[in-house]
DNA sequence: TTCGTCATGTAATGGGTTACATGATTAC
DNA sequence: GTAATCATGTAACCCATTACATGACGAA
């Protein structure tokens, strides 16, 4: 994650499933986003503040769940409970609010931009809260992206063929590979989309 | 282009090779780094000025190369040049200097971080000023740190496989996929590296 | 008691992105 | 004559990164 505003969308889609808070929340972007993102603090928190203020989010009230156990005595004195001693930890646990929702839907559906491959795995990430058609159109954009790319890749190697040495050459060779396995990818997902008629049968036809 | 401090490694290493000015330097950034890495102006010319200030760069002395045709009548007025008249057109090239050769050599060879695919790449697009003790550790490196990715990946989807769609399988599945082609490909390159026994001779054994 | 994980933040720094602005030359 | 390419820059915005700082809890 080094882009600029890439946070807001993932945030928001994991907070609508259920209620985290922070630490939780990079977790599970981390297990949705894979090992390639890592997301730091330094950008986490101030992107649940921003969205915060700007009404997305809202901080529940965490109901102290069942009071620190009482095994360690030194904390008694703390029974004059300032704002958020509240659980057992502090813990700012973030809800998603309708306004939030429409961000989402309204960032998600967007198919304007997004054609770069971390826009796009975003996008996909969260694809089940999208129709069939605005999802066809989102893997189309990004396969058209590709096509454009892998042919200037091929418009770059016929220009400078003779120029480059052995170690550039193959960083083009692998990532054309790399596009063409892309695209292909992203073809399968657009049949898978287009196939499976919704309907329950799918038996005979073989 | 969307880390920080990505861009002095190839501007000098192109500078390296031939001076030039900055819209040229585009592009043979372009043609060299392929289709993805687009170099916006507003980096370019600020990494230009920054790097000629820390002395790396220096502009060269455009030694007004056969005065403007004198095809248009209009340009007499301007007789008494001021700086920056120079050549036909208003171009500021520049020239590595002895101090931008060692910066260039030192960031090329510090193996220590620079595992991720941006650094990675930019590197090995000027692996030919590297000895092969040095590209062989940077090569491991590099394979190294993608198995770490691909482990992370398969623990992952251990731990979470019953509770993502299908759409997000599909981006671990893939991502997985592309990871793997990526050793394979080091791999390569080790492999290359260590076998073409530098002599001249390779004649027989087959 | 110490280490690892849980948990939350702040501050500075840095530089990339976008948009804006300008003007000469070449090709059609 | 007008569009595209050549050529160079500036300025504001934005936010990710890094490093710093703190503290409780559980287990060894």
């Amino acid at each position: 994650m080094k882009q600029p505003g890439m946070l807001e969308l993932p945030v928001l889609g994991l907070l609508k499933d259920k209620e985290m808070h922070g630490y939780e929340l990079r977790k599970q972007l981390g297990a949705m986003l894979g090992p390639f993102w890592q997301v730091s603090w330094g950008s986490l928190y101030p992107t649940l503040r921003r969205l915060t203020k700007a009404g997305a989010l809202e901080k529940v009230e965490t109901e102290t769940p069942r009071r620190a156990r009482s095994r360690s005595t030194r904390s008694l004195a703390r029974s004059n409970a300032a704002p958020a001693l509240s659980g057992g930890r502090k813990k700012n646990v973030y809800r998603i609010t309708s306004q939030g929702e429409e961000m989402f839907a309204a960032m998600l559906e967007e198919t304007a931009a997004a054609v770069d491959a971390e826009h796009f795995t975003l996008k996909l990430a969260f694809f089940r809260y999208l129709q069939p058609e605005t999802r066809l159109a989102l893997l189309e954009r990004r396969r058209a992206y590709l096509i454009v790319k892998l042919a200037e890749f091929k418009n770059n190697l016929r220009d400078y063929r003779e120029r480059i040495d052995s170690y550039t050459l193959s960083l083009h060779t692998h990532g054309m590979a790399s596009t063409e396995s892309d695209i292909a990818w992203i073809e399968e997902l657009i049949t898978q989309e287009r196939a499976p008629r919704t309907g329950a049968a799918e038996t005979t036809n073989v």
